[in-house]
DNA sequence: GTTAGCACTCGACGTCGGTGAGTGCTAACC
DNA sequence: GGTTAGCACTCACCGACGTCGAGTGCTAAC
């Protein structure tokens, strides 16, 4: 619905505002090389666009700043993705080509790199486990009283609790128990372990072992502790570098929300594949008004198992950031894939 | 070396100041119930202790604030420590009455709940688990070229790698290696592991198994990348709130710092027992000189394996978060320890 | 449709005097 | 001799005021 001049000229403003964080007059657009209008012709057209709502004045006598409408558009419609600066290519590379050896520790390196790449925050939401299969379940008695019970999923990913045997029940029998639970288990999606446990496992212990009840018992309730969301941020003084958080109180409820790991994974949660970006009000979070988020799945074994995100100001560089997610994703996507199998 | 009527009054200013965050005058010192003087006297009294060095003035026509000499003299013969609000005792207790199936969580937690109680941030370096001793050793494969490799320490702490199965070795025959290493190794400190790998297990395992010289190879590699330690900050945004750093400049090199795991732990590593109070430049990092940081460890089976951290301004309340910091790891080894037993 | 010209707006910045909290010093007091 | 009242002095803070300049909207000419 906007004319080609109309394109133009926001996605200087908003080139221009990404950059400097300072309302763009007229006359630096139409000094810009490749616009060949006068400023006057300039100011109409940004009446116009100010009228449609994508640019906003802070006062009259300022230039124009980009609306949340006007960066939706720019996002939509006009930024370029896929120009990469070789700098960075090279240190995405150089950084998966490291060996590493737990999956963890790969994830966030990779969004400890995004965030110095690009100087905002970056959030990694630990693996989403539920939806994973039992692959092999182990007891590791402590002493007496306490045991490790250790998962493992198809993923490769470890879980681990620290249980308390029931008093009364005999040690040397664990291998019994962790035997049949294993031929019982394996292959059970996490989420369903508690009611097999109690369904199928139970009369089969019974009739092997005795104080099973009990151990049974100490086992749901560990695995009812489904493990939190773990969530880890990097870069989060980035935030205090951008200008428009110059005010403390601004950036105050910003890092409040980053600390606050349940509302971070709420936030996150409604994942839907590929990249996504979410501009100002698009956050549902309160706290989240004035930035942009933006998100990207990975991928192990071919199902969706986690999220990067990437904290800015709603000024965002989003060709960059854009880029250097996917880039990194896919990445990400090829090395965890080729690890596992 | 200083007077009574001094040390009075050093501490009454202090008290102000971390009440208050502003210059205290000798007028709001004389007025204080328990000090008997005029102005004028306290005014000469202050004149003192500034030649002494424990007070300072911002300029000529304020009031004084403590200076790093004037905090420490106040930490380590003034501050009164025991005394305790009802409320954040109650908090505590009705916290470690939870019960948690595992332990990074509980430290964790315990830390979260100190900087909430506090209002400063809270730091946790995860367990130092290189001086334990191996409990478990495990395999478990995942697919034909990796397997997931489990430690288990003797204080319960569980650690894992993915490790790739060398090409052409019998995957039937992981039990085997398993069972020689978990009866050659168990016991043994984890910083040992690597070299008995090598001297030990290594021609007993030739013995029965092919194909071993590669396990032990990617065994050793995956024991090389000891786990860095794992830091956890919470309270971050608390920092925003004192007024000392209402100036985003001031707080931008300490989220720096909090943000970067390795200067956090070297900070921490001279570790000695019990809660230790670093003032300002006591701390050698450039970007805590004008913070207070305490630090408390805590214990599990006898050893010292980790520490908790407090962060805030100079202008501390220390008696409270010594009180509070003295509470929760005395509660929180007496939790470890019937714990673990 | 485009552009030059011009009056107008409004935040940023520097200056300036008034205000008040707090000091140091002196001299009087107990 | 220690304590205190009195007083002149200092200096950050604050609001008022004027200047400056970037940028605008509008109009008229091209």
């Amino acid at each position: 619905m906007l004319t080609e001049r109309q394109r133009l000229i926001l996605n200087a403003i908003v080139d221009d505002y990404i950059r400097s964080a300072e309302p763009v007059g007229s006359r630096s657009i139409s000094k810009k090389s490749g616009v060949g209008y006068s400023p006057a012709t300039i100011r109409n057209e940004m009446a116009d666009l100010e009228e449609l709502g994508f640019l906003e004045q802070p006062h009259t006598s300022a230039g124009r700043i980009p609306s949340a409408k006007g960066y939706r558009y720019y996002v939509d419609h006009l930024v370029r993705i896929g120009e990469v600066d070789e700098e960075d290519l090279r240190c995405v590379r150089s950084f998966f080509a490291r060996k590493m050896t737990r999956m963890e520790q790969i994830i966030q390196h990779a969004a400890m790199i995004l965030a110095s790449l690009t100087n905002y925050t970056s959030i990694v939401l630990g693996p989403e486990v539920f939806s994973n299969s039992l692959k092999a379940f182990q007891l590791v008695p402590l002493n007496d009283q306490s045991a490790v019970a250790i998962i493992v999923t198809n993923t490769g990913h470890v879980e681990n609790r620290t249980i308390s045997i029931p008093p009364g029940f005999d040690i040397n029998e664990l291998e019994k128990v962790v035997a049949i639970l294993n031929a019982k288990l394996v292959g059970v999606p996490l989420h369903r372990l508690q009611t097999k446990l109690y369904t199928e496992v139970s009369e089969e212990l019974n009739r092997y072992v005795s104080h099973c009840e009990e151990i049974i018992d100490t086992l749901a309730q560990a695995l009812e502790q489904r493990t939190e969301h773990r969530a880890f941020t990097s870069g989060t003084s980035n935030m205090l570098t951008q200008p428009e958080f110059r005010d403390v109180n601004k950036v105050k409820s910003i890092l409040e929300w980053l600390d606050e790991t349940p509302a971070l994974v709420r936030s996150f949660s409604p994942k839907q594949e590929g990249i996504q970006v979410r501009i100002g009000q698009e956050n549902a979070d309160e706290a989240l008004q004035n930035c942009s988020l933006i998100t990207a799945t990975y991928v192990v074994d071919g199902t969706t198992i986690g999220t990067i995100g990437l904290l800015g100001p709603m000024r965002m560089d989003y060709g960059k950031a854009i880029t250097l997610m996917d880039i990194l994703s896919k990445d990400l996507a090829a090395v965890l894939a080729k690890w596992y199998n």
